[in-house]
Formats: C-alpha cells, sequence, structure tokens
DNA sequence: TAATTAGTTCGAATAAATTCGAACTATCGT
DNA sequence: ACGATAGTTCGAATTTATTCGAACTAATTA
C-alpha cells in the first residue's frame, strides 16, 4: 500500500485543544522550535533519541493537529511550520510559545 | 488522612510543556476560560457533564500544572487563575488561548 | 450530635498515547 | 537491477490519562 500522510485540517478546522497537545510534548515542541528557526526541513535532521517509527509517530501528531505541514521532495518529506494558518486562527500563540 | 492539595509549583518551575497539556483539555480549558471570565470561584460552579471525583480530577491537573491555585475558604476550595505567574513565565500565552 | 455540603482520595476499569522493531514504499545513485 | 536512504505503517507491549462510584475529611448548620 502506497504512503499516506494524514490529511492536514484545514485553517478554519484547526482545534486551539488539538494544538495546544501536539505542543504539551517536549519532543514535538523541540521538533516546532527547530522549524521555527531554520524553516523548511526533512524528518531525518532532527535529532532527537529515538528510533524513526517514534519520530514518524510525533510528526504525525503535528500534522494531523495542523502544526505542521508536509510536502513531498524527492525522497525527502519536507516540512514547515503552519505559522501563517496558526497566528491566524490563534493570534500571539506561537509567539508565546516559541519565546 | 487529611485533604492534602497537591503542591503547586512555584513561578519558576512552571514548565510550558506541562501547561500546554493541562490546557489542551476542553473541560480544563472551559474551567481556565470561566475563571479568567469570573475570578476566583469555587470547584462546585463549574457545570460541567462529570461527576464530582471527575471535577476533582482535572482541577488536579490544573493545580499541578501551575495553571491555577487554590485556597480554602471555610468548606469551599477557592480556584484562581495564576495570571500573574503564567504572564510572567510565558508573556502572551493566556492571552491568545483565552481569546 | 447529627445531617448536610464541598470537595478530595481511593481503587479499579477503560481508553488513549507512546514506544519500538520489523516490514514496507518510494526515490536516488551506481 | 541493485543497494542505500528516507520515512511510513503495522503490531504489540508498555505507560499514562480519564472516568466513575464509593468512602472519606472538614466545615457548616440545625
Amino acid at each position: 500500500m502506497p504512503i499516506f500522510l494524514p490529511k492536514e485540517p484545514l485553517r478554519d478546522e484547526l482545534l486551539l485543544t488539538a494544538v495546544l497537545y501536539a505542543l504539551s510534548d517536549e519532543v514535538r515542541l523541540g521538533i516546532v522550535r527547530q522549524l521555527a528557526e531554520g524553516g523548511e526541513q526533512p524528518c531525518g535532521v532532527f535529532e532527537v533519541d529515538r528510533p524513526k517509527s517514534s519520530l514518524s509517530h510525533h510528526f504525525r501528531v503535528l500534522r494531523e493537529s495542523g502544526v505542521v505541514t508536509t510536502r513531498k521532495d524527492g525522497k525527502l518529506l519536507m516540512n514547515t511550520l503552519r505559522r501563517g494558518d496558526l497566528n491566524a486562527r490563534f493570534p500571539g500563540l506561537l509567539k508565546a510559545v516559541l519565546k
């Protein structure tokens, strides 16, 4: 079966509780901070002390909550923080969390 | 055994992930919103469709994460949102979440 | 003193999240 | 075509959270 990335919620489907939950984990928060700093990056560059299947799980949570968007580029999955959507729906949240 | 309220973290012991986790639940977020609106209130005034033992659990999570502080007043436990501490440690977070 | 009220604590059941290895898909390079 | 690389998916184990009823503590009121 082909790889299906989870469907990412549209801007107006973002749920505050889901976003807060996604950000409430150290690993995921670390990923988000690094994306905020360095812009679009593939999954592999994140140095977390966990096997890739665990990392993949955390990316899924970030995608499904709408915190991150992922596009395919060759053999890489490139991840971007959904700044615009998050700022539109929850103004100030990202800034407060990333500070 | 006497009733021991969970120890509330000091301002500089607040953890962002713990706060975000506490806020990532609809019931708890509802309590926090109502405290933000109406100021100090006892546990009993919150109309959530759950038995009081469940409510008590949610208050515990809010206290242990440092979102809420509780003082005893007669037979009531009065709860207050820890605005000052939260704003000091995570500027803008509360505003963004409560909007 | 007894009854009521407010809310916690306990214990056990259920539900949900996390973790990891192994197997897999897809792409790239040789 | 083959091997290596990137990352997902699956399945099962473990951990953590939630839920609730019942028993409890402490304060109030009769």
